[in-house]
RNA sequence: GGAGAGAUGCCAGAGCGGUCGAAUGGGACGGUCUCGAAAACCGUUGUACGGGCAACUGUACCGAGGGUUCGAAUCCCUCUCUCUCCGCCA
């Protein structure tokens, strides 16, 4: 949610970087303004006619002591009178806060002047490459038939069980997933995060906090009875953590990390974009979340950066660093990195990370502050990255390191694997 | 799931319907003392939204939402959560 206080300021500016994003209800920046000035001038009204109901009920209790019985009545029906206007008001001002935050959660997160022009994943602009894309022979497997070529995934099980989009893996998939999880947790942990098992279901406030309401409610899964939402990533419960949390100077940067499966209803997918791991509905993946000083956000979206790439380059991937344009930013990032890693043989590129500064959209929301040095509340900034989504790694992995005798393991992998071949 | 108790400031814990934003203790911070520290003593210690250049000031907030009253932390209702006991159970 962006401040009101710099929309003000700022009015131009919010509407030319607006459009970057490619936002078109650019109506609604001069809403929140006019709706907040409004709100100011109920509050006054509001306040000064309490504060005339406090100095009355005073007076009374003073002329009941006297005695004054007449005149208690008689400022009695004043405050009667008061009482009305306060209901008023108070409604007014309800209604006018209400419509006010309903614009706010309208309107997206600003992008960062970095962000580059456009309107689809085309104009995302590539920052570098790294590692090398193998050159597979004509025989070479997709990963769904390697899945089943080595009995590591069980697609149709996970049809009867559940529905399309659940996989079972059994055996020597089971342990790769886990050896990956593991794997990536320590390597996180190294660089000084800390590690969390949050709730994998949150309530709505919390849905709320990291911008999945109001605008990605499709996304999730909903468990109506208790009106909760099952995670679509590591990141709601993570982040939310620290809500309505004034956080010590001294105690910053937070970092966090955390495994958790992930849920999402994926609505509107199909057809060889969905084809085996390429988009599942419940997925694992291991997040990694900061909350640092609004000074220090842009290092650090940098340094998380070059903390997933250096992963990558670990697992021996090819890979490539996008700079997501405007169109494809997502509703609260103000500037996102996603990682690629090339799938040999279905020869395309497939997201497997996303790092974003949130800068203080989310942090707003959920009040998450700390004190300047005067004293004075500062909101802080959030960042997040997967370090890993693994569903595209193993895809990877499978394809990109398919030998006559079985599938290569990176060195990396070999220790949490128990040995170096799938076979 | 059944029965009972409770929810107050960073923590613990008082609080007759009328200067209660809230006693007291602890913690933290600042100061005095000290070469330094401890102890002791003194002081400070909330959030949000308005107004003001500022000092400062108005209003709201004692789990959440309603109600009674001239006036509610205090009385009533609803909800949420926590604890204790019983039941069930990984």
């Amino acid at each position: 949610m962006l401040q009101v206080a710099f929309i003000r300021q700022h009015r131009e500016e919010v509407l030319q970087r607006l459009a970057v994003k490619n936002f078109k209800e650019t109506e609604l920046v001069d809403d929140v303004l006019g709706t907040d000035d409004r709100r100011k001038r109920l509050k006054a009204s509001l306040d000064e006619t309490q504060a005339a109901v406090k100095v009355a009920s005073r007076e009374i209790h003073v002329l009941l002591k006297k005695g004054e019985a007449e005149e208690a009545e008689h400022s009695k029906n004043e405050v009667a009178t008061l009482k009305q206007q306060i209901g008023h008001l108070t409604e007014e001002l309800q209604k006018t806060e209400q419509h006010l935050e309903d614009s706010l959660l309208r309107l997206p997160n600003l992008p960062h002047a970095t962000v580059p022009a456009g309107t689809t994943p085309d104009d995302n602009e590539i920052v570098r490459k790294g590692g090398e894309q193998p050159v597979l022979s004509p025989e070479a497997l997709p990963h769904w038939e390697l899945a089943k070529k080595y009995d590591l995934m069980d697609t149709e099980l996970g049809n009867k069980i559940t529905g399309s989009g659940f996989p079972v893996y059994r055996g020597q998939g089971a342990r790769l997933q886990r050896a990956l999880i593991s794997y990536f947790l320590d390597y996180n942990i190294t660089a000084g995060y800390t590690e969390y098992i949050p709730p994998y279901m949150v309530n709505e406030a919390s849905a709320y906090g990291t911008g999945q309401l109001p605008d990605k409610e499709a996304q999730m899964y909903q468990v109506t009875l208790d009106n909760f939402y099952l995670i679509p990533t590591a990141e709601v419960p993570l982040t939310n953590i620290y809500r309505d949390v004034i956080i010590p100077a001294g105690t910053l940067p937070v970092k966090m990390t955390a495994y958790t499966p992930c849920f999402r209803r994926e609505a509107g997918s199909y057809g060889k974009e969905v084809r085996g791991l390429n988009r599942v509905h419940q997925f694992d993946k291991v997040e990694i979340v900061q909350i640092v000083h609004p000074d220090h956000s842009y290092d650090v979206l940098e340094e998380m950066v070059a903390h997933v790439e250096k992963l990558l380059q670990n697992l021996k991937l090819p890979y490539r660093v996008l700079r997501l344009c405007g169109g494809d930013l997502s509703f609260t990032s103000a500037l996102t990195y996603d990682f690629e890693v090339y799938s040999a043989a279905q020869q395309r590129w497939l997201e497997v990370s996303s790092v974003s500064n949130f800068e203080s959209f989310q942090t707003n929301r959920m009040k998450i502050r700390t004190k300047d040095d005067h004293g004075k509340s500062l909101l802080l900034h959030s960042l997040n990255g997967s370090s890993l989504a693994l569903p595209r790694i193993v895809a990877c992995l499978l394809e990109n390191n398919q030998q006559p005798d079985g599938i290569a393991l990176p060195e990396a992998l070999q220790a949490y694997f128990g040995k170096n071949l799938i076979s």
